[in-house]
DNA sequence: CGCGCAATTGATTGATGTCAATTGGAGTGG
DNA sequence: CCACTCCAATTGACATCAATCAATTGCGCG
């Protein structure tokens, strides 16, 4: 096993602005907790009130939220590098869980020392503000997604968003990435029935824009299959500018 | 027509931790710029890169967002009081618009003085990415109402959302409030068809949990209005806390 | 009075959920 | 190596929900 650092957290605000010496420095001696989960596991509970915030190094997390009639939904993928739970730090009382989507290695680090690192630091904390930011222009993308785009439309932008991400953090190349989802995640996360998530697979595939086998995807023609989603990917502000 | 001023922000941020008399101070010392809309007009482009940020002083407004195919998705609804346009601030790129959903009026606030402020008191920062963190939390039980929740399970989750919201800033009290929204606008932000709105609507005014009229609302039993829902406001962090 | 927009209705089509099997593959114990 | 089990993927039949199409009604306003 490698030892676990904080370079994924780093690599993902580099994508979006210039880090000083300092800056890394002050990530680096952030305090750690790592900690593994089986797929499944809950991470973070919804109602609790967390005193450290926790980061994806490897593996898939979600948020997750229940309806009374116990109904799941998940809201919102996470992978490594995504800061998840910046959330407990001012929300203080979750709104919902944090589930491991697949096996993942999670780090906690304490609120007080995020408080302290951000005072130092008022540059990183606009980035932190930013990687919350992005959860929430995600968020309105999967609104729009699950309330105005036919199912094999959303499905098609969510492995867009998913393989751009992905790239970002060096976990897909060439059109090709690992997602270790079963279709129950998936209808879960589209707001669909396994049944339909399924079929709308199987037309997917139908188009020869995606393979998909087992956890294997394989985008063949990217720039289709983004035209078939209505995917621009300004949203998720991969781009580095000063903030 | 009365003196605008910055006294909502301060009303709504109140509502979730305590500010200094030297924070208030600051805050009033903003600059503003108000300017009044009519239903339906841009206030923000999606693609534009706002130099200021604009906050919501009467009426609603939308986060809208549009499919290649001309649909039409409202994300979130924002009210007297409500930050709207923070994203601006570190997302530069608008992934959506923000538009007017009635008459309104909404004050812009210039970007440097924002940060400058932001700068000069940590806690008002604190206090307005919190702001964007409850955006993210009421997206997200957006997220699971389409998803997961029957239409009419849906549209209750709204009207008790709205009303907790509105009874927060004041324009809400005994179960009634005034939502000048039509039902293409209510399907716009539900996920579904005018027609279904519609029914959906009367179905709900037949279990005699509401009296919609025109624009205005009377919640008869909020309690049971949020079992039919699911609701539970803890999402909106409307309970004052040192954050 | 008549225009225009929003609300409402009825009929129909289409999309998606539900129920109930069946298939396929990976791991496990004999 | 062969049952056997478990879970995920797949399939078919059917029921239900919601979209669409096309009028019609109701209301505020010039």
């Amino acid at each position: 096993m490698t030892i676990a650092t904080l370079g994924p957290l780093i690599r993902a605000l580099e994508h979006r602005d210039v880090l000083t010496v300092e800056e890394r420095t002050l990530i680096e001696a952030l305090p750690m907790t790592v900690r593994g989960y089986r797929r499944g596991d809950v991470i973070v509970a919804e109602g609790s009130r967390p005193s450290a915030s926790c980061l994806v190094l490897s593996g898939f997390t979600g948020r997750v939220q229940f309806t009374v009639d116990g109904k799941r939904q998940i809201t919102e993928l996470h992978m490594s590098g995504d800061f998840v739970d910046l959330h407990g730090l001012l929300l203080r009382v979750m709104d919902h869980s944090v589930v491991a989507l697949s096996d993942c290695e999670v780090t906690f680090v304490p609120h007080e020392n995020i408080r302290q690192m951000i005072t130092d630091a008022p540059h990183l904390g606009r980035l932190l503000w930013l990687s919350t930011l992005i959860d929430g222009a995600i968020q309105r993308n999967a609104i729009t997604g699950m309330g105005r785009r036919s199912s094999e439309a959303h499905l098609a932008h969510l492995l867009c968003e998913l393989y751009v991400r992905l790239e970002a953090v060096g976990l897909a190349e060439d059109g090709r990435f690992d997602l270790p989802l079963t279709q129950e995640q998936l209808a879960d996360i589209l707001g669909l029935s396994i049944v339909h998530v399924n079929r709308t697979l199987q037309e997917l595939r139908r188009t020869g824009l995606v393979v998909w086998q087992g956890s294997a995807v394989a985008i063949i023609d990217f720039d289709g299959l983004a035209e078939l989603a209505g995917f621009d990917p300004v949203y998720l502000n991969l781009f580095n500018e000063p903030r």
